[in-house]
DNA sequence: AAAAGTATGTTGAAATTTCAACAAAGGTCG
DNA sequence: CGACCTTTGTTGAAATTTCAACATACTTTT
């Protein structure tokens, strides 16, 4: 685990705790270490939800597919982010969406039985996780609300700004880049692709914003 | 407190704790319970975000409105439920939306800190307390997860359609009440009220539905 | 019980989104 | 390098949503 350690520390999940309590506390848990290929599943939905996931390495993209096969990204997963920790601690037997690789991953799984109940050897630093995994629920419940801010807009156009606004905001710059193509967008922001490509031609043709490929810039 | 414990044992941040710890709890916690009227601002957007709060009686909503004056529903606040959880638990300052009493409310309010540090009595019940927090939270998240599944879908009717199949789950029957009037079901679907008047009669007359007020029945 | 105010349903016009089809541009791989 | 595949932008038609205006039904107030 000890090549992990870097990347770990920049997860939240760790937050507070040093490096040798963290490698410490990883073998306690059980963690282990699995690799997926490019488009390949990394938790297919129906899948039992007791497994909490940290990104080691690449990134992935959590989708749902409705009655007809319109495919929506809920989110994407970034390098030392966690996910899934919701479904495991509203107590749901299986996940009810898609993870899947865009690029190569190692993802780590731990266990969240093993978080919710606290080990025999009593690790000092258990509590420590809770409280941060506590947050990090709470944090992704907050990017949801946003989330439906954006989707709840009316219009594509809207829904595209207040997209970019987040981004924007997010990376302390008007100038940055997305983690969608053009289709991925769409399916995020829940609108037509072809609308979009529309919408963004638009804006940038009256100036408000300009675009390459999944860069942008806000004016 | 003693006169609230009914109300208080049905809500899930006290699951597992029983009557005499639940009082001393609230007690230790410094739990203090306000009124709200009809229509009064139970939490205004921009106040501290540290209190979580309980609705003993009535029910409110949670509503953000936008740059426009378009308002959202987020959310409805029943009896016995907690809210505002997420906020502070997230390490926010202040709440990014308005909860709006619909009724007259009875709210009891936390201070959150009290919660994520445990007390120096060491009550032996505040780590379910936590525990118990943390499956709230979860449990609000997957909500908005759902919330987003409906407003996500491209027509009215779509929409309407999949949250009334959500309403008929929850209350394992398809004849149900609705929390909402017309003109809240539009903001809470994030569609226009004259459009969605429309749609409900469309599905009436095809017989898909039947409505009466804010009863629904799916045949 | 009347008056005033609020909620709901209906309608047609305007604006927008979706859909389908295609062309252009960019990548990948033998 | 050329063939093939994927992504993106463009367009017009069809479907849908929003908007505004109004009539009706229902509530609340006096």
């Amino acid at each position: 685990m000890k090549k992990y350690l870097e990347i770990l520390k920049k997860c939240s999940l760790f937050d507070q705790i040093d490096d040798e309590n963290l490698l410490r506390m990883l073998n306690c848990l059980g963690a282990k270490v699995e690799f997926f290929d490019k488009k390949y599943t990394v938790i297919a939905e129906g899948n039992t939800a007791k497994y909490i996931g940290i990104m080691l390495s690449g990134s992935a993209h959590i989708t749902k597919s409705d009655f007809y096969g319109n495919r929506s990204i809920i989110s994407t997963i970034e390098e030392s982010e966690s996910f899934a920790e919701a479904f495991a601690c509203a107590g749901m037997q299986t996940i009810p969406v898609t993870i899947t690789a865009i690029e190569p991953c190692e993802v780590m799984f731990i266990d969240s039985g093993h978080i919710m109940h606290t080990c025999s050897n009593n690790c000092g630093f258990h509590q420590q996780l809770i409280f941060n995994l506590m947050k990090s629920i709470a944090q992704k419940s907050l990017q949801f609300q946003q989330k439906i801010d954006i989707v709840s807009k009316r219009s594509t156009r809207e829904k595209l700004m207040t997209y970019l606004a987040i981004q924007a905001k997010k990376s302390q710059s008007n100038s940055f880049d997305i983690p969608f193509n053009r289709q991925e967008l769409a399916d995020y922001l829940e609108v037509d692709r072809s609308g979009l490509s529309a919408e963004i031609s638009k804006l940038c043709n009256e100036g408000i914003i300009s675009s390459n490929k999944n860069h942008f810039e806000l004016m």
